[in-house]
DNA sequence: CGGATTTGACCGGCGC
DNA sequence: GCGCCGGTCAAATCCG
């Protein structure tokens, strides 16, 4: 303060810029001076020069913002550099994919398992997880690849249309109807469907099955837990306040919000303090958004709604078991219909050259308890020391290549990381005090090593395209279930875009239940290779079912699945992780989130 | 003044 | 049937 007062003051906002291009920020920021300019400014203030007049230094400043034009001027060519090799790399990716749509089109013994009339109303059913576009818009091959490329070219325009149309969400044909989209709906001579989505089932279902998918979509639950000194996490919804208790279990008061970005919209969400420590703030949202978000909602309205299918798909799964007895059964026992998995998924944000982010873990032992009709997810995004201390468990050969470094631990579970999160955290385990909950949920696997991703998928309906349980897909149909691993990994990607973002080399650890398949996804630092993401390693750990799984997913660009499960993942979301590490270090989740969603906004992708 | 929040009443599910 | 409890409603209140 003392320094400035006897500088110049015209010169006193460059200085500023100057403090902040010390920092680690200033390509994020879009600043960037170079340390010419310093010698310049320090030129200009030093005090050996005290008679410097103010023509001089009128001088001096034009100078100096002419060093900044050029470095803007740079700046912005470098930016259309990355622009350019981006939508090349992009190019390439659509090619691929089309490939992949073909070797697609080819009937897949999976097909062989689907139920006559789960097939013949697929069109109708399938339920579409959808970032970026509404899958209602693409309803055929030839319009999903126009509307690709035409986001390519809103890229090069930058257009920002597209940016506003983003939705998100489990977006069911029946449940979604956007308002623009209605003419073009009608034009298709398809019946606009409106939440709440009763009616149309009630003609292609049984009352049981729509019974039983509707329990789900109303109860599902995804529990966020994350360290927050504010009343309540700021996820980009709209909320209204409409009852607070407080409940047996915790003294903290309970609130109840509901979603009013549309006055239809049926998702709720509990936010209550974490008893055991106050600092975390403990939301559980339920429900599915049936109207476009705001784009800084996207990353946790997907990760909540994939967190959603999920515990729909491991329910479906359940019940397709009971169909098929034979199929080995994740369920251990007990009368609760839990599921529970073996596999794993790691993700890697930090990679190994940065061991100060945090790596997240995921394993499909998670359980998902259905009894009580509450399934709840948990997703923690506190750290969690106990867990973080299992070198037992990171170095198993199931992540031979992860270094025994502390970790954020994000779990999407029905039970709690450990033994010592409340019950409150979720109903499911809240309730099974009796006996059956946290056995059947152990599954015989420690407490810390069983809360990790279960596959997520777009689930509900899209079922009729995913028949086969989880222990098929980590069976024998490898590729299949892979697809839905990168479904995870999309709402992963997603939740982590939200809470810790960043530069990151992903890793994606997947072991499938019987010998399993790997995944290793590195999250290019080039932001002109997000496309990365999606695309087999060559060292994907020697597993061909790993390799072509990365093109079977859905995310990339709802290819496997036809229009009606279409996901698309928006690049620039995978291109968050370029971003800087360091500014991300030093902010809340809440502050890291807007700031890539701002990042998102500002990328004209 | 309109929208958001607060808060006590009410309701339904569940266990005893 | 009764009480407990979680969840919701809606009138009162607050606030910008």
């Amino acid at each position: 303060m003392e320094e400035k007062k006897m500088k110049p003051a015209g010169v006193e906002d460059d200085d500023d810029v100057e403090s902040s291009s010390t920092g680690t920020n200033e390509e994020e920021h879009g600043v960037c001076i170079k340390p010419g300019q310093i010698s310049l400014k320090s030129l200009l203030y030093s005090e050996k020069l005290p008679a410097i007049k103010k023509a001089d230094r009128l001088e001096s400043a034009r100078a100096q913002m002419g060093l900044v034009r050029e470095e803007n001027q740079r700046l912005k060519s470098i930016l259309s550099q990355i622009v350019k090799d981006y939508q090349s790399l992009q190019h390439q990716f659509f090619e691929v994919v089309q490939e992949e749509e073909k070797a697609e089109m080819e009937p897949s013994p999976n097909k062989l398992l689907l139920p006559h009339n789960q097939e013949n109303n697929e069109e109708a059913e399938l339920l579409s997880l959808t970032l970026g576009l509404s899958s209602s818009q693409l309803r055929t091959e030839g319009e999903r690849r126009n509307t690709l490329m035409m986001q390519s070219e809103s890229a090069k325009n930058g257009n920002s249309d597209m940016k506003q149309e983003l939705s998100l969400g489990l977006y069911d044909g029946k449940i979604m109807s956007r308002d623009h989209e209605s003419s073009k709906d009608t034009k298709e001579g398809e019946i606009l469907q409106k939440w709440p989505p009763s009616k149309v089932l009630k003609t292609v279902r049984s009352d049981d099955e729509q019974a039983l998918e509707q329990t789900h979509l109303k109860k599902a639950r995804v529990c966020v837990r994350v360290r927050c000194d504010a009343s309540t996490m700021e996820d980009g919804c709209h909320w209204r306040k409409y009852g607070q208790k407080i409940a047996k279990a915790n003294p903290c008061p309970r609130s109840y919000y509901r979603c009013t970005v549309s006055p239809s919209c049926p998702v709720k969400k509990q936010v209550q303090r974490c008893v055991e420590d106050m600092s975390v703030l403990i939301t559980t949202y339920e429900g599915n958004h049936n109207h476009p978000l705001p784009v800084s909602a996207t990353a946790m309205a997907f990760a909540t709604s994939a967190a959603t299918s999920m515990i729909q798909s491991h329910s479906s799964t359940s019940q397709q078991q009971q169909q098929h007895p034979s199929l080995p059964s994740p369920t251990s026992s007990g009368p609760a219909s839990a599921t529970s998995t073996s596999g794993l998924y790691g993700l890697d944000f930090a990679g190994d050259r940065n061991p100060k982010l945090p790596r997240l873990y995921f394993s499909n032992s998670t359980s998902i308890s259905t009894c009580n009709s509450h399934p709840t997810i948990t997703l923690d995004l506190t750290s969690s020391p106990e867990f973080s201390n299992h070198d037992g468990y990171r170095s198993s050969s199931w992540f031979p290549s992860l270094p025994k470094l502390p970790s954020t631990f994000l779990s999407f579970s029905s039970s709690p990381p450990s033994s010592s999160l409340p019950s409150h955290l979720d109903t499911t385990t809240h309730k099974s005090s009796s006996g059956i909950g946290p056995r059947v949920l152990n599954h015989g696997v420690p407490p810390q090593h069983q809360l990790y991703l279960p596959q997520l998928w777009p689930v509900t309906n899209t079922q009729a395209s995913h028949p086969q349980s989880l222990a098929d897909k980590f069976g024998a149909e490898a590729t299949k279930a892979t697809s839905s691993n990168l479904s995870s990994q999309s709402a992963l990607v997603a939740a982590m875009t939200s809470f810790v973002g960043d530069r990151a080399t992903g890793f994606l650890g997947d072991k499938g239940k019987e010998g399993g398949f790997g995944l290793n996804l590195k999250f290019g630092d080039d932001p002109a290779t997000p496309i990365e993401l999606l695309r087999p390693s060559p060292q994907a750990d020697g597993i061909s079912c790993a390799s072509s799984s990365y093109m079977d997913n859905p995310m990339a660009l709802g290819s496997q699945h036809g229009p009606k499960s279409s996901i698309w993942f928006p690049h620039s979301s995978v291109a968050l992780s370029t971003s800087k590490e360091s500014a991300c270090a030093s902010m809340s989740p809440a502050e890291t989130k807007d700031h890539l969603i701002k990042f998102l906004a500002n990328s004209e992708i």
